[in-house]
DNA sequence: ATATTTTTTTAGACTATCCTAAATTCTTAT
DNA sequence: ATAAGAATTTAGGATAGTCTAAAAAAATAT
């Protein structure tokens, strides 16, 4: 059974190497853990010994099939919780990540396939992003950043990259979140900004700074 | 912030020592824990410097009031989250311990007081044992053993004193359980058995050794 | 092609928690 | 009152995870 440390070195990985699982350098470990690189180096060296990475001195780590599984597991208890604290504890979508990072260590297969039926089976978190089976099978669906897309486009809100309060703020007063429809009516060339409209609602404009922190998919 | 290994000692102090703030053994402790004596005279010291407790060598513990608001939130959550998981997620009373055990340390206090309004802000337990509210105030209910009590006594369910699968099984079988409310209709002097009445039931017989492993209030 | 910079690893050390073995203190039985 | 036994503490050591400083390897720039 692995430690809460383990976990987070795994699913920081996966994380990290994206879909295409890409080589992980110790540096982007280190920043997003907030540890010394020299401590992940270590940790390296055990999860290898276990199995759970590919890893060659100096040449980055990807995760093996039993570390990708292993990976998958805890975004799923981490996605599932976020559902829990929004939908039935009423938190608000952008609050609840760091109580999800304490949630998801909990050790409890029982627990989390009751959670996931008393969530209503759900298929995305608060954010949009995709939950992973009981098998760790995960859908997952191209997303696009809004700033790159035509005129006519029509489709979701998934996620943004900028999470400051004063951007998300205002995010929330423009009723723009995870899972709104959204649709381009219109870009002027001038600056870039975008004309929209979510739902079935009056349309209006955003700027091009705000569409570049977009992420939108079909 | 405290560590969870701070936390369940914490916890098994405030579970030795009663209402009555009792001293509390070193060997007491490990044999709870599953610890050795010399480990938990490490701990006792570390918290002793924390001002968690009262500690003199050789001569016990007790909690100081920092300790006892600390455990009284420990506890608080523990329960609470034991009620969501009877509650909300079908567990049976019997089988949420240890889930509860890992839940307890997850630190959050406005996700404890929004768990604690979706739960409709219950006052006991799966097991029947009261809740702290937020400022750590419980209302202790005193309880007896059931073989203790005379004829004509009617109260509730509150606990067991065994806790073996073959034990809760049978209890489950007469229907038996925390907040079960029960009466005393006769007590059989050759054997110290018991028929008892549970809500508007058929009155039935139960043993004197199972009413010595049954706590009730009133 | 080599010198410089960056990245990564190694070496050695610290803290938390646990352990075993030995020493100390307390309790109890005579 | 004291000796035997039980409980507790101390001493010294292990492991997990972290750190700093220095060494080694890889990447980059000229």
């Amino acid at each position: 059974m692995l430690t809460h440390t383990e976990e987070n070195y795994i699913k920081t990985i996966y994380h990290l190497s994206g879909d295409q699982n890409r080589d992980v350098s110790t540096n982007g470990i280190s920043e997003v853990l907030k540890t010394k690189p020299a401590s992940v180096t270590d940790m390296l060296r055990k999860l290898s010994e276990k199995a759970y990475i590919n890893y060659i001195k100096y040449q980055g780590v990807t995760l093996t099939k039993k570390g990708k599984k292993e990976a998958l597991q805890i975004i799923r208890k981490h996605r599932l919780w976020e559902v829990f604290l929004v939908d039935k504890l009423k938190f608000h979508w952008d609050e609840v990540h760091e109580i999800a990072e304490q949630l998801e260590h909990i050790h409890s297969p029982l627990l989390i396939s009751r959670l996931d039926e008393f969530l209503g089976n759900p298929a995305v978190d608060p954010h949009g992003d995709p939950i992973p089976d009981h098998q760790g099978e995960i859908t997952i669906r191209k997303k696009h950043l809004l700033c790159d897309l035509p005129v006519g486009f029509t489709g979701t809100v998934v996620g943004m990259i900028e999470t400051s309060p004063a951007f998300l703020q205002y995010l929330d007063r423009l009723n723009i979140c995870p899972g709104a429809k959204i649709a381009i009516k219109e870009r002027i060339a001038f600056d870039g900004s975008l004309e929209i409209v979510l739902a079935a609602n009056k349309p209006f404009v955003i700027s091009n700074e705000v569409a570049k922190n977009l992420y939108v998919s079909e």
